[in-house]
DNA sequence: TTATATGCAAAGCTTTTGCTACGCA
DNA sequence: TGCGTAGCAAAAGCTTTGCATATAA
């Protein structure tokens, strides 16, 4: 089933409305290159292709897609909340953001069933979501700091 | 070391200065219960306790403790920024949310070194940090929804 | 036809910034 | 004494809200 049905069926069963707008933001998702976008960025790509929608309803709408369970929220370090679109089939995967340039980037591994299951029986608590996210530094930022600090070092050593 | 050494220390390599406020504000974190606070708590802490330190000043404040070290950056779904007291020699600790009261947990397991060396390996970032977050309901919130749900169906059943 | 959704503008938050005065090293 | 800090107030985001108008079912 394609996403715009799901999201018809939705909301018929909340009496909500299927509106272009809907429709549209949806789409902006799913033609999206960048996985995580927050309101305000999606609101960007509306002006970008040049859409009649207005802000509200933009902050409106990811909300609205987030509850029906078609986006998904998340929140790195900055506290911004983003979205990314839910792909059903797809294996739960986590975050690593590299907290120099801000890079994001997926890594499919889920290696935390058992843990879950374990903390489940520690806690009492009934889990239904986990995320995961790693900060460091991606391999080119690594790369740069590296070369400044040879700099700098070698700015002292000649002193 | 105590902490206002390190801090000391962490300011004096850093040309910064140590003060009154940031002593203060270091000092909330050690005799809160709160594990969690946003800026802006911390800075209702400081109107509780009568202490002149303005708003922004707070603001920097937690914002160059954690980058100093002494405090930890944490962001759960509502993208509100929260701070922590790191304790270097603790065990890396994660949380547990209730999606239900907001409660907040800890759980000292950490079995995720062996997935960070992986993802090092795999992707080329050096890892400096990471968190997780599990999202449920806490067993008080989950014995509550199980009542109504049953409710619920004994008013249908007798319909 | 009518209840729901949108657009617009304004309000509400949290957070940041510019600038002057203050105070630690 | 000089440079980093604090306080204040204003600006800057980002997000939500109220209300009149438009529109899907």
């Amino acid at each position: 089933m394609v996403k715009q049905d799901i999201l018809r069926n939705e909301l018929r069963r909340r009496k909500q409305r299927m509106t272009a707008q809907r429709e549209l933001i949806l789409k902006i998702f799913m033609d999206s290159e960048d996985e995580h976008m927050s309101a305000e960025e999606v609101y960007r790509k509306v002006l970008d292709r040049r859409l009649r929608i207005s802000k509200a309803t933009v902050y409106r709408t990811v909300d609205l897609l987030s509850d029906v369970g078609l986006l998904r929220r998340i929140v790195f370090r900055d506290g911004v909340i983003r979205y990314e679109l839910v792909n059903k089939d797809e294996h739960h995967h986590h975050h690593i953001i590299c907290t120099e340039c801000g890079r994001v980037e997926e890594f499919p591994f889920d290696l935390l069933d058992d843990l879950e299951k374990l903390i489940e029986q520690s806690t009492g608590y009934k889990i239904t979501d986990h995320q995961l996210k790693l900060y460091g530094l991606c391999s080119e930022c690594a790369k740069k700091k590296n070369n400044e600090k040879t700099e700098t070092d070698m700015r002292k050593a000649t002193k």
